[in-house]
DNA sequence: AAGGCGGGGCT
DNA sequence: AGCCCAGCCTT
């Protein structure tokens, strides 16, 4: 295979530094660890959009663990309700209580310490681990895996899809090359219709999907 | 290994 | 009408 880095991983981070979703606001660096690990649960089978229009509110009323524990649970579902899947509600309510009981508060830098609080699965804690504490790895959700299955030619259920996708996370950028997927994903490698014609990697896919 | 959760957008 | 969405928990 030719080398990864130049024939994926630096085109696509410079089709992101044009085209990404730059104003996302969990994307602004100056969020905390904390903001960030809600913004990651509210993101669970739910679309960028969808969460951009309530995250901000949500993160101004809860912006710590304490600030969750506080409130009324009933409170805290109210305001997840508009995104679905409300029982991530009870999830925010019971990390924010293991947070303050076990991690002093603070949003832990162990993998294993994540995968611990209710609603953080892998995606999630590595989700965290990239962009609040800048690890080089990368996180396999839907979009992550359809672009890497295509641009690869790797069965999409692959367990070596995971460490494929690990090992192509660029040093000092995984936050960056992250985002980089998950946007193109979004919008030139959709899971419906993509846009193959539009794609700046169209010659170097390993399975191109045209439209007819 | 499979089922359920869920409102909302897109085709 | 059906498919999909920055997954995870329960059975």
């Amino acid at each position: 295979m030719l080398n990864p880095q130049r024939s994926f991983v630096r085109p696509l981070l410079a089709w992101h530094e044009a085209n990404g979703r730059h104003q996302l606001p969990w994307r602004d660096p100056d969020r905390s660890a904390f903001d960030i690990l809600i913004a990651e649960i509210l993101l669970q089978r739910t679309t960028a959009s969808a969460v951009a229009g309530a995250y901000l509110p949500i993160i101004a009323r809860y912006p710590s663990p304490e600030a969750v524990v506080a409130a009324h649970p009933e409170a805290v579902e109210r305001r997840i309700a508009p995104l679905g899947l409300a029982k991530r509600a009870e999830f925010i309510c019971r990390s924010a209580e293991r947070l303050l009981a076990r991690h002093s508060g603070d949003v832990p830098h162990r993998y294993e310490d994540l995968l611990g609080l209710h609603g953080v699965g892998a995606y999630t804690a590595r989700s965290v681990l990239i962009h609040a504490f800048d690890e080089d790895i990368a996180a396999v959700d839907t979009n992550v895996r359809r672009l890497i299955s295509r641009f690869f030619d790797v069965p999409p259920d692959s367990d070596a899809l995971a460490d494929l996708a690990d090992a192509l996370a660029p040093t000092q950028r995984g936050s960056e090359f992250q985002h980089a997927m998950l946007d193109f994903a979004d919008d030139v490698c959709t899971a419906r219709t993509p846009q193959c014609e539009a794609c700046p990697f169209r010659e170097r896919c390993r399975s191109p999907v045209y439209e007819d």
